[in-house]
DNA sequence: ATTGGCCAAAGTGTATACAATTTTGCCTGA
DNA sequence: TCAGGCAAAATTGTATACACTTTGGCCAAT
């Protein structure tokens, strides 16, 4: 995977939201964040163009690009779609699942307990959706993998911003149950453990937090 | 709406694409594109960009883009998510459809008659997939029509290659007979239909099993 | 004859310059 | 005071110029 330094950018400019250095409705100048990444405009465009495929900022035809606000039904669509692809991938997916398998989802538990351990919020949302990518790429079903990776980054925002860590740790179990039932092929408890699962994760976000948000803008001050 | 010139260069190199001007392989030098719609380089690359995000070419770092082929096994893929989706779609939906709703489908149906009257390919296919779209806007689920409107946008080129007008009339077909099942509120019979329907779209897919490239440029006058 | 390296040509990656558009603030006139 | 409009500043959209990488062929050495 080559990485190029416009990913670098979508990387920064993702952090920064995430993070609440930028807050939706956030207006995003492209000469400013090429003076703060020391790059021209040309690769500031392309990362903005990239972002605004993963709707984490809008783009507005001559007016500029925005960090996106999701809303609440959004997020709600986001998982309505997500219960209809993996619950069934859950599913499918019992049956056949081999001892290969179970022990490479159990390591990525590992990998989550790791993060989780750091403390750190970057990343932490990350490895954790990534659980479910990984799910479909170990079904052997690429496109579907990439359906749901643009998912959940997608409510990545949302997610990020708002799951407190217990709920985390909660997920992490979560991921644990679900892979025994998988080992065991025993699916109906799997698919049941799936739905529990996403019902959480999407409890877990508060469209209300404490906006705490320290001012820190990227601007190069 | 905005039209940018950026999407009228994506429209012309999809159709080049979809009409066989530009064989699955061949490269896309961004020069010629630039002379051919007579626009710069910078216009040509957004526009390539954002068909790597169609799946619709590849692009590869420092050495070009290209015109993607789609193998049978992600075709299979593509439509195993699909059935996911547009199953459960149906079942949801049956329940809680409306007349105003109902009307609209079969309207949509009226477009896709005429569509196909026209013996034109392009813009054929893009009538039919639409309707699976349409049925999740009606549904309210805006990321679902998104996710879904990816994923045949994504399988298009070979929809669009490959399938024949008997084919397309039997989709119509099907469109109106399911439409007929959710007016019924029938819900068992419309998922079925809908899963008749998508298993024909599938078959109606032929690959050809020599796939030799040969260059096809596209024609500059 | 074959292989390896070097050089030119072609093409992509990035930066900069220029044009078009939007935003902002001021001034005028009622 | 306030609405309207004009002009300047700021910002985005597009084109061009330049740097770097890849590609393809030629030639020399084995």
């Amino acid at each position: 995977m080559d990485i190029t330094p416009t990913d670098t950018i979508v990387e920064g400019i993702t952090r920064a939201i995430v993070e609440h250095q930028l807050l939706p409705g956030a207006k995003l100048v492209e000469q400013k964040l090429a003076n703060h990444f020391g790059v021209s405009r040309t690769l500031v465009r392309q990362a903005l163009f990239q972002l605004s495929q993963n709707r984490l900022i809008k783009l507005e035809p001559a007016r500029g690009a925005f960090v996106s606000a999701p809303s609440q039904e959004e997020a709600k669509q986001v998982f309505a779609v997500r219960r209809m692809l993996e619950l069934e991938m859950t599913r499918n997916f019992a049956p056949h699942i081999t001892a290969q398998q179970v022990l490479a989802l159990r390591q990525h538990i590992q990998q989550e307990r790791a993060a989780l351990a750091q403390e750190k919020l970057s990343g932490r949302t990350e490895v954790l959706g990534d659980f479910h990518v990984y799910m479909a790429t170990l079904m052997g079903n690429v496109v579907l993998a990439q359906v749901l990776g643009d998912l959940i980054s997608r409510c990545a925002l949302i997610t990020l911003m708002y799951q407190s860590s217990a709920d985390a740790q909660h997920s992490v179990d979560e991921h644990d149950a679900l892979v025994t039932a998988l080992a065991a092929k025993d699916a109906d408890k799997a698919v049941s453990l799936m739905q529990a699962h996403l019902d959480h994760v999407q409890k877990s976000v508060r469209f209300e937090p404490e906006t705490s948000c320290q001012d820190a803008p990227m601007s190069q001050g």
